[in-house]
DNA sequence: AAAAAAG
């Protein structure tokens, strides 16, 4: 992929890569891709097995979607597991080991090979083309190396160089594009040479990890643990985890073991530290997963108590790194307080992270949409006997696209995830689907712990392939073979929406998420319709309608186009508005450092139509800025139709 | 105005 190579040169010299020729995916080579194998392959069937074997495991997050344009061509979406993975048997004895191979190899590098990436801060680190750049210990590589992790992901690429290097960090990347590996990978190098320091690491009484790893949910926090653990494998640093919902005395029994580094849920954090079990003096890295959920309100007031009242060290003398597929700028300002002198990154537009997300909005009454929901599922089920799905018939771009979501034999891989408004109503569709013959359980805040991973394992293994989850779902969780999404209800924010599509269509593969929209969800047709249109789906006339009835747009309820990759706040203008949720800063004319926004303007501008209308971007984008202070690169002309183009090209009809 | 996170 020569083309890609001009943007992961150094960074001290600006290239200018030659714009390739636009070829229609039709034409293009054959051996693009070699993902998306055939299915009865020994390793797929193996990967089965696994997943039966040990429903519990947590996924790394994997692959990634770059490109926002649709494909106008027909083409096939297929499910199935990509081909690059292979089974490492040495890695499946490890005992921290699960089904996990599959995955890490099933991460599509094609699918981000171009994606804009913004940068900001002082003196930033180059971002690193391999893995091998960066001394990462020697166990640590060869963990990577068992996990397939053959070559960074964009975020990888320039994150853990910022982080290697000791920098704060505020980063912006799509749903499922490899941020969990991104901040494990350096706090599993850093603590593992720190870990040997004589230095007082506290007593058996009282754990002092040196890494603390925050996320919002119970499900999560225990999917990084399973993840981080398989990293950390054979380098000595010992990994605990701590969330509620469970009983404590394993956990602190772990934690009298000694911990490097703790992931965690906020709750049960806090209360080993007030039970004195726990100290975060000695904590030297910190990170919140989903920063910006761990600053909204409601959670805002506990990280606060944990990060300023709870004896860890001040910003400055420790690292600190913020993650998450979406920031807006209020949560950007907010989490300023935490971080010393830090880099921003925004890899890819958030929006585009739907690349590979067919978007669908349907306009449904609340009244109908359980007999439409049902009419949804019977088409997907096609008669029980599915060894075929044949999901959905679409148009984007005017083109028809016709989408068939294929699986090999197997129904339980076309899992369906079904998201509700409220615990009751999770509660109510699952008993009502289940009458209705279809296998669904739910997942909800209100249920026990027990029945909560229960359910999550069902859903995972296939025994029950439609999950009705309320928004303790909605992110970070990396299940496998979700093939669609469907938005039963509509979360009242835009982003929520972006994080539960993002359930979907990970590690670079192909996804489906359709929307019922209802009356009550008018405030969100002007920041839904922006994001689709970011993402070039299609946009139903009703909605952009809406859309565009300035009565319905709700004050902060838009976002202004081009923020999907996320802007630094510290770039805005003070002047612009604060109540601007989006508000995406100041760049205008006279700035040196143009923005994500402004490069799309630019592209749009182009006189080559037919590269532009394809791919919705243009050697004008080619640019690399360094500015002492800040820099934009944009990487060569996307390849929005990459990961289709591999599917084509592996014969799929 | 819902959900999540301690018990």
């Amino acid at each position: 992929m020569a083309r890609n190579d001009t943007f992961t040169g150094s960074p001290r010299k600006p290239t200018r890569p030659t714009r390739p020729r636009y070829l229609p995916p039709h034409l293009r080579p054959q051996n693009a891709g070699s993902v998306f194998p055939d299915t009865d392959t020994p390793e797929f069937t193996r990967s089965r097995s696994n997943r039966f074997n040990s429903p519990r495991t947590a996924r790394p997050t994997g692959g990634g979607r770059g490109r926002g344009r649709g494909p106008r061509i027909p083409v096939t979406i297929t499910n199935r597991q990509n081909a690059n993975w292979v089974s490492d048997e040495k890695f499946d004895e490890l005992d921290v080991t699960d089904d996990s191979s599959e995955v890490t190899n099933g991460i599509n590098f094609d699918a981000y090979e171009d994606i804009p990436v913004q940068a900001t801060g002082e003196n930033i680190p180059a971002p690193m083309k391999a893995f091998e750049e960066i001394d990462l210990g020697d166990a640590l590589k060869q963990n990577i190396k068992r996990c397939k992790f053959l070559k960074p992901t964009p975020i990888q690429r320039h994150a853990i160089p910022v982080a290697v290097a000791g920098r704060d960090l505020m980063a912006c990347a799509q749903t499922g594009s490899g941020k969990t590996a991104a901040f494990c990978f350096p706090i599993i190098r850093g603590v593992s040479k720190r870990r040997f320091s004589p230095a007082g690491r506290g007593g058996r009484a009282v754990a002092c990890p040196l890494a603390l790893i925050l996320s919002p949910t119970r499900e999560l926090s225990c999917q990084i643990y399973e993840e981080a653990k398989k990293f950390a494998h054979g380098t000595g640093v010992k990994l605990a985890v701590a969330y509620g919902g469970t009983p404590i005395a394993q956990q602190l029994r772990n934690l009298e073991k000694g911990v490097d580094i703790l992931v965690a849920t906020p709750g049960r954090l806090v209360d080993m530290i007030e039970r004195e079990r726990l100290s975060l003096r000695m904590i030297k890295y910190l990170t919140l997963d989903e920063a910006d959920r761990m600053l909204d309100m409601g959670f805002e007031q506990q990280i606060r108590k944990i990060v300023e009242q709870m004896d860890m060290p001040p910003p400055g003398r420790r690292q600190t790194m913020l993650f998450s597929a979406t920031f807006p700028n209020n949560i950007q300002r907010m989490a300023a307080d935490f971080l010393s002198n830090y880099v921003f990154l925004a890899v890819g537009r958030v929006g585009s992270s739907t690349g590979l997300i067919v978007q669908r909005v349907e306009l449904v009454e609340d009244m109908a949409k359980r007999p439409h929901l049902l009419d949804l599922l019977s088409a997907q089920w096609s008669n029980g006997t599915c060894t075929k799905v044949h999901l959905i018939s679409a148009f984007i771009c005017n083109a028809v696209v016709l989408a068939v979501i294929e699986f090999s034999g197997k129904l339980e891989h076309a899992l369906t995830l079904i998201f509700v408004e409220t615990k009751r109503g999770a509660n109510e569709l699952e008993s009502w689907l289940s009458r209705k013959g279809f296998p669904a359980v739910a997942i909800h805040g209100d249920k026990i712990q027990m029945e909560r991973e229960q359910a999550l394992r069902s859903f995972k293994s296939g025994a029950t392939p439609i999950l009705v989850a309320t928004d303790v779902a909605s992110r970070g969780l990396d299940i496998p073979h979700v093939a669609h999404v469907i938005n039963f209800d509509l979360p009242r924010n835009i982003d929520d929406y972006v994080h539960r599509i993002g359930r979907t269509g990970r590690a670079g593969k192909c996804g489906l998420a359709t929307a019922f929209f209802s009356e009550k969800n008018m405030s969100l047709a002007k920041s839904l319709t922006e994001l689709m249109m970011e993402a070039n789906q299609e946009v139903p006339s009703w909605l952009s309608q809406y859309a565009d009835a300035e009565n319905y747009s709700f004050s902060g309820g838009g976002r202004d186009k081009g923020r999907f990759g996320g802007y630094d706040f510290r770039k805005g203008s003070p002047s612009r508005s604060e109540s601007n949720y989006y508000s995406r800063g100041s760049y205008n004319d006279h700035s040196p450092v143009p923005s994500i926004g402004d490069y799309h303007a630019a592209a749009a501008s182009t006189s080559d139509g037919f590269y532009n209308d394809h791919c919705s971007t243009s050697a004008n984008a080619d640019y690399w800025v360094d500015n002492s202070n800040a820099s934009l690169y944009a990487a060569g002309p996307h390849q929005y139709f990459n990961s289709y183009e591999t599917v084509v090209a592996s014969g799929w009809e």
